[in-house]
DNA sequence: GTCTATATACCGATAGAC
DNA sequence: GTCTATCGGTATATAGAC
């Protein structure tokens, strides 16, 4: 006797995939039991296993499909995006922190809970997380080698640039003070001139950092 | 029958929090097991309970212990620093990028287990990490008050600029191809100037990122 | 301060009826 | 596909001997 009368076998099993994400993310893998998720679903226990193989399983189900959305979200907009360097860098910046704004939760699972996969499931994962860090890479060598910009180690300063976007959804809530587009113009104005706010050298500075008020 | 001849309770219980930090840096507060803590120290599970009070009050003084210790060092690193912003700023980085690197464990289990806590020592250390944060906003404003920095948002930026300069100790290794003291340059370089490496307006360039080779 | 033994509870996963 | 019942194992924490 499901909770949701008429539930079918598709949306039992979307229910658990995101009452598993709201509970992993709040409890910890390890601390969320399948008695608390199925309890959480309105199913009993034994139940879940017609939809999930293992608790490991849908771990990893859950995180591969985050990562495997954030590419396609990525890819679409370094697609859109001009053929410079510096458009394709504020694409990139623009793509991530939106996308990770609005899946804290995916992006909180998919970051903190890599040591509770096996071996297995791991590797598979840091390859598709290398693959989302080379997309930037490939920016940052691209600005390099149109002399864009000046980069002693594109790896590093990717690696730092996306430690510094991925923040934003530490502390982000739709409620605060910030909208979104505010939250992306703040960082892109980060990354491109850094807090010191040095004038930018191509009339830009009506849309950087500077031009944001505390108390916008 | 402890494993380390004349063992002292001091002894043990340092060899505790030692073996525990870096049970639950590797595996998770709530997948590390006291039966295994136990065995790494060398002695019975039972025995923990000379030490420690409960599981969750040894991840507390883990985690207090180590915000305390950050503090501290960023005081002595501030305390020493000329009183222009700049020169702060750059104190400030270089101490927080030093002491993270040598700290990478301490630092993980402060960010990445606040949720095993129960609430109460929960905010206690969402206060000191609180304090922390206020220490880089004051020279950020200090700064903007000065007329060195232009920054729309310091309390934001602030977030920023750690949420990055953490980041550091997720890939660092010591063997590594980069010295802790290229790390902190390469750092200060991104917190600086952004990384589209603008030169720098006060002759800084040869300190700056831009000034370290991809191959050093 | 360490040990052995144990209390009490929960864990992931399975069996089999309906 | 969901249920009830349960298996075998482990968890934190305590009791009491030495």
């Amino acid at each position: 006797m499901g909770r949701i009368a008429g539930s079918s076998g598709a949306r039992t099993a979307a229910s658990i995939r995101r009452a598993g994400l709201r509970l992993i993310y709040r409890r910890g893998f390890e601390a969320m039991s399948l008695r608390e998720l199925a309890a959480e679903v309105g199913i009993q226990a034994a139940s879940l296993y017609n939809h999930i193989r293992t608790k490991q399983d849908l771990l990893f189900d859950l995180i591969r499909e985050h990562m495997e959305r954030l590419l396609a979200h990525t890819d679409l907009a370094l697609a859109a995006a001009p053929a410079g360097a510096e458009d394709r860098l504020r694409a990139f910046v623009a793509s991530h922190v939106t996308y990770h704004l609005e899946r804290k939760h995916e992006v909180f699972v998919a970051n903190f809970e890599l040591r509770a996969l096996d071996p297995r499931h791991f590797a598979a994962i840091v390859a598709l997380r290398r693959a989302y860090e080379e997309k930037l890479v490939a920016v940052l060598d691209l600005g390099v080698a149109r002399g864009e910009f000046r980069i002693g180690d594109t790896r590093i300063t990717a690696y730092a640039i996306l430690a510094m976007l991925t923040g934003a959804c530490t502390w982000y809530k739709p409620e605060g003070r910030l909208t979104k587009q505010e939250v992306v113009a703040l960082h892109t104005g980060l990354v491109m001139h850094g807090c010191l706010g040095l004038a930018p050298t191509e009339g830009r500075s009506g849309t950087g950092l500077a031009a944001l008020s505390r108390d916008s």
